[in-house]
This record gives structure tokens, sequence and C-alpha cells, in this order.
DNA sequence: TTGTATGCGTTATCAG
DNA sequence: CTGATAACGCATACAA
């Protein structure tokens, strides 16, 4: 009658292979051992089916080998194709990920952080909103489209750069009449300098442009109100819109037809953030493509540098115009 | 000069509040406390800002309160809903989640089993494709959408009665001449049983079916080689298509709309998972919706529970039909 | 009820 | 190059 006896340890490898614990230890670890001795070891191993404790060696060397990644949710197709960057970005450095979604609630956002000293991660990659979130001192925090302090580098797409050439290319696309739209949370972090960019562009071309930004206590039917607004028998005023984010881009659109004003044809749409259908296919809109790879590769290899206090503080990486339907190409 | 001191233990916490360091572990763990010992320790725990460590804990206790798992990947909408409600269900058990990514690799998929082993989870949740993946025997593991064996349960849709649906669906709007298309593995898994489903309703419904099954080897374009052999004087030969995936259901409405037929005037179609624009607006399709909630809500209280020897081999959840503007209604 | 002491599995330090 | 042994932070059985 065996006992539920759990799973082996170096010990059980050690006296399986008549060696010592130290041994195996060395074994397991990749360093310098004697080929007998080590051929021995991996045998016994083998027999035992030995396991190594990731808890047991977190516990004698207080690293974990773990990243805390703290995002809003994985539904957003955007954050959906961060969280998978990031994760191989990890894996490639043989990092393990703890995925932590916020919801955007923001005591979740601190909760996390909280979770993630107790779980003594070996560093946080965070994209949040809480305006008053607590940065931990004593562990390597590295932040998404969002600016704290020179001391915790931010990583984000060139969202200025991206909103002149939504502006640019829309002018180019013989645009005379635009308007950027947005919704979303009071907070000033790097999305929100997409109007700016925008609007730079529009006023050095010399292009008329309108800035139609709401809250997120604000409903959507404001924008259809604005667009109503902006009819003047059967026609749009606009045949350019900038708009925050592709998922707004795609309800606009909708909004848009639904009204009998057709896309590209009468108004000419760009989004931003790159998203495409099923994260695979064609791009939902036509847009300004967040460079999500290499955000998340900066991410992890920023927030695993062992000089993290010499690191920029606000690293912008470039974006590109992608056609997806809605402008005239 | 303050050293660089790492965190806080219980035993720093015993030395400040002048208590024993059982006492600090029975405060922490919500036990039976005298109120002046507890507060004492409370006290000392806010001035030190302790946190705990779980290695400690999870070496003492064998219990990592964490799940693996384990999914091809986070940019298919499906799986994003999947990993988004799983961790919910199991944020709300105050479990943690472990997520491994096998991009379909099915080398990965055996390396994240052994992985999570060595971390020691309290459980597996695995979406998988490795005909001879080995399930080990001392962890509760359960899987989705895939049949092991009496002892290993598996959650899945109803995807033989969803299957019925499309097919009864069609029927009552008008359909008089049908075909299923799908592409996938040659593994036999439960969304197997949509074909077999449907196959069923048209028989009983006395509704002629073809059946178009792809191998994942074999080219998308021999799905348009497809619908052109069944063109005949500017009309396809359908007027409806069940279609595997709300993905290739997409896809394929591409394809069709390419060669001038119209959807749903011409050709009605129902896909299968209900994905939803953005994960959160209207269908992308007409189509069969996965009850991803109770899905993973069924995962995880089974994956817990405590005799899981005595759960079900095979759980299948009710689906149901959602319009996604691919039919008529 | 609180204090004390042991061991969980591992790595690292020392001695051989 | 290998063996023995002492921590790491915590939970718990046992003693007070």
């Amino acid at each position: 009658m065996a006992k539920e006896k759990s799973a082996p340890t170096m010990a059980d490898v050690a006296r399986e292979a008549g060696v010592a614990l130290g041994t195996v230890s060395r074994v397991v670890n990749g360093q310098q051992v004697g080929e007998e001795f080590r051929s021995k070891v991996e045998a016994a191993i083998q027999r035992l089916g030995y396991q190594y404790n990731t808890s047991g060696r977190a516990l004698r060397t207080d690293r974990t080998n773990t990243i805390a990644l703290i995002i809003p949710n994985t539904i957003n197709p955007y954050f959906a194709l961060l969280v998978h960057h990031i994760n191989l970005a990890l894996e490639k450095r043989n990092y393990k990920m703890m995925l932590c979604f916020t919801e955007y609630d923001r005591s979740r956002e601190s909760e996390f952080i909280q979770m993630a000293q107790q779980n003594r991660v070996d560093g946080i990659i965070a994209l949040t909103y809480n305006p008053d979130l607590t940065i931990p001192e004593d562990i390597p925090f590295v932040t998404i489209d969002r600016f704290f302090s020179v001391s915790v580098p931010c990583i984000a797409a060139d969202n200025f750069g991206g909103g002149w050439m939504a502006g640019q290319k829309l002018a180019e696309l013989g645009c005379k009449n635009v308007a950027f739209m947005r919704i979303g949370s009071t907070l000033t972090n790097e999305p929100s300098k997409r109007k700016d960019g925008f609007v730079a562009a529009c006023v050095e071309l010399g292009l008329p442009f309108e800035v139609m930004a709401l809250e997120d206590s604000q409903p959507f039917s404001e924008f259809e109100r604005f667009l109503c607004d902006h009819m003047q028998n059967g026609r749009l005023a606009f045949d350019g819109l900038f708009i925050g984010t592709d998922m707004l881009a795609w309800q606009i659109i909708r909004v848009l037809r639904g009204m009998g004003v057709r896309v590209p044809e009468d108004v000419q749409v760009i989004g931003f953030d790159g998203i495409q259908m099923f994260g695979v296919l064609e791009y939902a809109v036509s847009t300004i493509v967040q460079p999500v790879q290499e955000i998340a590769e900066t991410c992890v290899s920023t927030v695993l540098s062992k000089h993290l206090s010499t690191m920029p503080s606000l690293i912008c990486l470039p974006v590109k115009y992608a056609f997806g339907g809605t402008t005239k190409e």
C-alpha cells in the first residue's frame, strides 16, 4: 500500500543516484560536474520523474523569473495583441508572465501591484489609469502609454507622430475639412497626444478642422448628435475624420452609414491602433498602426535591464499608416 | 548608510511588534488571535510595509493558489474571451492564473505541462491539439473541447447541438440547398461534431446538403475553387452555408462578395463561436454562440473540485443562435 | 491563547 | 570536483 507520496525532491534524487544533494543541484543548474556523476544523476532524475520545485528556488534566490503584466483585459484586440507579444518576448528570455486584468478598476490596479510584490516578481509592466497609483520603489517598473516620473520608464507608440500622420494623410487624400473624435478618460496620457499631433498637422497644412472629445461618462449618442449637427442638405460637413481608436472608428462608421453617408466616398476615416479582423486578417479600418511587437519587446528588455535607472524615461516607437478600406486608395 | 535590505519578513514584524513569529503568521492568515496582539502586529505590518512571501508559503503548504491555463494564443478572439472569463472565475475564488501560449505547437504543449508541474500549480486547464499528449496523473487536469479519457473531464459547448441548430435555422429561413465548410486539424475533437449535428439536421429535415472539409495543410484557395465550381450562370448553387468558425465565415463571405454573390440576399451564412466586433460590439456574422462564460466557470469549478475523479467525463453546455447580419431576419 | 522549534526544497558556502 | 550543512520565509505541531 504505497503511501500518497509527494513529488520527489533533490534529496530523493541524490539518494537514488548515490551522490550528494549539492551535486544534484549542480547538475540541474547546468554547472560543472564530473561526467560520471552527471550521468548517474540524470539517470536517477529520469527514473524518479523528478521536476524541480520553483518555490524552493525562489525562496532561496529571491528571484522568480516572472514578470507581472497589469492590463485592463484581453477582450480589447489591442490589449490581446500586446499580451501576446509581451508573453513571447518574455518566453524568449525564459521568463514567465503573471497576468493581471484590472477591468479598468483603479483599486484592482493597486491590489495587483501588491500581489506582484507578494509573489516577488522580478518586474512589473503596467498599463493603468488610476491617477494616483503608487509605484513601488523596490521593483523594476515599466509603464505603457502613461508617464509617471522620470524614474519610471514609459513605453509608447509615437502618438503625436501618428496623429500628425493621420492629418497629413487625409490632406494627401484630398480632404478639405476634417475632424478629430475621441472618447476616453480625462487622464492625460500618451494617447492624448494623438489629437495634438493631428491638430498640429492641420494647422501646419492650413486644413480646417474641428475637435470633438467626449469623456468616459458621456454617452455615445453625443457623437451621433455631433454628426447630425454637421449635416447640411444631406451631406456631411466633413470629408475626413481621424478617430482616437479603431474601435470607435468602427462604431462611428456604422452611424455614418446609417445616416446615408458613404465611407470612404463621402467621408474618409482613419482610426488608430491597427486592429485586424480576427487578429490576423485585414485591418478593420484604415488606421495608424501601433508597433505592438516593438512595444512589447522594449517593455520587456527595459524591465529586465540591469540598470533601470539609467534607461530613458520615455520611449516612443514609430507608427505607420495602413489601408483598411475606409480611405480612398 | 542603510544596507540594501530586502523585504521585511514575519520575523521582522514579530520583532517590531514584540510578539512571536507564530503570532504574526496567525494574524496574517486571519486566525484567532487576541485583540491586543492583533493590533500590535497589524501596526507593525503597516510600519514595515510587510508583504507576505508567496514562495515561503507555497513551499511550506505545497499549494500555490495557481491554475495553469494552456491555450494556443490570445489573438484569436474566441481564445481571448475564454482567457478573460477563466481569469475572472479564478480571481473570484482567489486563485491566480498562469497563462501558457502554445501557438499550436505540440512540443510547447508538453513543455508547459512540465512547467506547470515545476510550479506546483494546483490544477491545469488545457485546450490542446497534440494527439499524444501525456496527462499528468498527480495534478487535477481539465480539458476544453477535447476528450482524452473518462478520467479527464472535458468541457465543451454543445457542438453537435449547435450544428443541428444551424441546419434547422437555415431551413427555417427558407434555404433549399446548403453546404457545410470547415478547415482544421484532422484531430477528432468536440468541434468536429459541428458537422455531425448539421448533417443530422439536414437529413432529418430532408434538406439537400454538401460537405467541404479542408485539412490544415490545404490552402484557403481550395474554398474559392469549391465555390466557383458551384456557380451556375452567375448564381451560387447554395442558398445557405454553415461554416465551422466565425473567422472562416468572415473570410468566405469576402470571397463570395468578391464573386458578386450577395450575403444574405443570395446566400445566408451562419458561423460558429459568437465572435463580436472588438470583443464587445455586434456579432461579426450570424452565428452559433458558444457559452464562453459558462465554459470558463465550469472549467474552474471542475478543476478545483475536491473529487475530480467523480466528475462527469464530458460536459456539453448549451449554445444559442445570434443574428449577425449574414442571415435574413 | 501565545511561544518555540522544525522542516518544506532549494542554493550557496565551506571543508575535504 | 564533491560532500555536508546552513539559511531562505513560512505554517504548524507541540509545549507552555
